[in-house]
RNA sequence: GCGGUCAUAGCUCAGUUGGUUAGAGCACUAGAUUGUGAAUCUAGGGGUCGCGGGUUCGAGUCCCGUUGGCCGCCCCA
């Protein structure tokens, strides 16, 4: 029978868990609208060099990418930073500053799979442009923690860890280290969580082995878990970037807190982001357990959108992915458990009955009311359980009994109470029970 | 791309040192049952035992290969 098989990595969607992951995707897009976002869309399918040109040329190795009947070299998107760079760069000087917008889209990456990562996955996309301060940084992780706040996973499910690009480069260039080595540190760094002192391997390659005071100064920097330690540490530092820059951290941890969120929020210099476009500050949200991958994460890229052919315009973002985000609702019980039922089911005795029923049924299909039948007679009793096992709210009961008294039974399915109603008064009396009157 | 591990019905799994026609529970369909809900009973459909080759009188079982799943490495936008 399974002579042909869905490839790998591409996972099919049986209707409970479409309905499983259109929970998740109702509840993202009604956060990013309530935060006023504008959804967009744009092709799954991009030129190849639209990411070699972001990425390098390494990145070809990691997309689904092939030359096309017009011999065109494209590839499916495995993100939609350079997409939408694209298309706001292409108007930027026409649309209002802020832009904020956002997508939910599919995205495609040929890797090898593993928990929590399949070649083809689903994410949504938010960011804003034409904003350089960080003011848009507090809008965004305010909206990264209402995308997972919203299915009622709390401070104790789930953390995001901010961080900053910036800061770092200050720091290492005050300690005389030049461009090339301080993005070789802030490798070493983003790989220290996971490899401790393995991770300075590559930077001890490139520029020889680690002194051992510059090593501890950078470890002590990536363990700082707060803004007290920050402050502390950078105060002996009196650069004037050093001190603008701890003013934007005031103004977005002020920001968040303000909007009662710092439950939620931790300072980490140990996060960098490994990659090299992010200019600014990095977050990352993590469940509290530890034990999955990344739920999102975001930073600034105030460079990329000029990289990119556009003008130069300050960008920040971030990406939250629908495989994770569902393994965390599971884990945590806060994946609801979907009864698709219609909202009433009819139950139908004969030929009459069922003329006497579609007469109802159509108006309220037609009205948005969700209605169910049986499509071939059925016994009485089965009806019934059939009724009750749809979830609907409502049964009708088309009989011969009802019938001959001009009637039809409505029966409540949750309380099992039942009563009679006139033919003419069924759809009033339906719409008026269903729109929580009685 | 590399390593480990697994693969029997839609799902969860039995299946003896290799031995007749491969089983159970759940689910599904129908009936008992055209008049009232998670019950019971009966019957039924559904498997080329992932696929291919080999060993053997005989393979779901042993061997090799391959495909796919899971876990880890690389990578992680």
């Amino acid at each position: 029978m399974a002579t042909f098989q869905s490839l790998p990595g591409f996972r099919e969607f049986y209707p409970d868990e479409f309905a499983r992951r259109k929970h998740i995707f109702d509840l993202w897009r009604r956060a990013a609208h309530a935060f006023g976002f504008a959804e967009y869309d744009a092709p799954v399918l991009e030129p190849l060099e639209l990411y070699k040109a972001k990425s390098g040329d390494e990145i070809e190795g990691q997309l689904f990418s092939f030359t096309d009947k017009g011999g065109r070299e494209v590839a499916l998107r495995p993100e939609m930073t350079p997409t939408v760079c694209r298309l706001v760069g292409a108007k930027a000087s026409a649309l209002k500053r802020p832009v904020k917008w956002f997508n939910i889209g599919e995205f495609y990456r040929y890797e090898r799979m593993q928990k929590g990562r399949d070649r083809a996955f689903r994410q949504l996309n938010v960011d804003i442009f034409g904003e350089a301060g960080p003011e848009a940084e507090i809008e965004l992780i305010a909206l990264l923690t209402q995308c997972l706040g919203a299915f009622g996973l709390t401070d104790q499910d789930f953390y995001v860890r901010i961080s900053d690009r910036n800061l770092w480069f200050f720091y290492l260039e005050a300690l005389g280290l030049d461009q090339a080595r301080v993005r070789a540190m802030l490798v070493a760094v983003d790989k220290f969580e996971k490899y401790g002192d393995d991770a300075f391997k590559g930077y001890a390659e490139q520029f020889g082995a680690l002194d051992a005071e510059l090593k501890a100064k950078v470890l002590a920097f990536l363990q700082i878990k707060d803004f007290e330690s920050l402050e502390r540490t950078l105060g002996s530092l009196p650069h004037e970037k050093i001190v603008a820059r701890l003013a934007d951290w005031k103004k977005l941890l002020g920001g968040l807190d303000a909007m009662g969120l710092s439950r939620y929020i931790a300072v980490d210099l140990g996060v960098v982001r490994g990659l090299a476009y992010y200019t600014g500050f990095v977050f990352e949200a993590f469940d509290r357990k530890g034990e999955l991958r990344a739920l999102a994460g975001g930073g600034r890229y105030d460079d990329l959108v000029e990289k990119l052919g556009g003008p130069a315009l300050p960008a920040v973002g971030f990406a939250i992915g629908d495989v994770t985000t569902a393994l965390l609702l599971e884990q945590r019980g806060k994946m609801p458990n979907f009864v698709q039922g219609p909202d009433v089911y009819c139950v139908i005795g004969g030929e009459a009955g069922r003329r006497a029923a579609f007469a109802d049924i159509h108006p309220l299909r037609a009205a948005g009311f969700r209605v169910d039948y049986p499509l071939k007679d059925v016994a009485f009793g089965k009806q019934f359980k059939l009724a009750a096992d749809s979830g609907a709210k409502l049964a009708l009961i088309y009989g011969d009994d009802e019938l001959a008294k001009g009637v039809v039974k409505i029966r409540d399915l949750g309380d099992r109470t039942e009563h009679e109603v006139a033919r003419a008064d069924v759809q009033a009396t339906v719409r008026s029970v269903l729109s929580g009157g009685t």
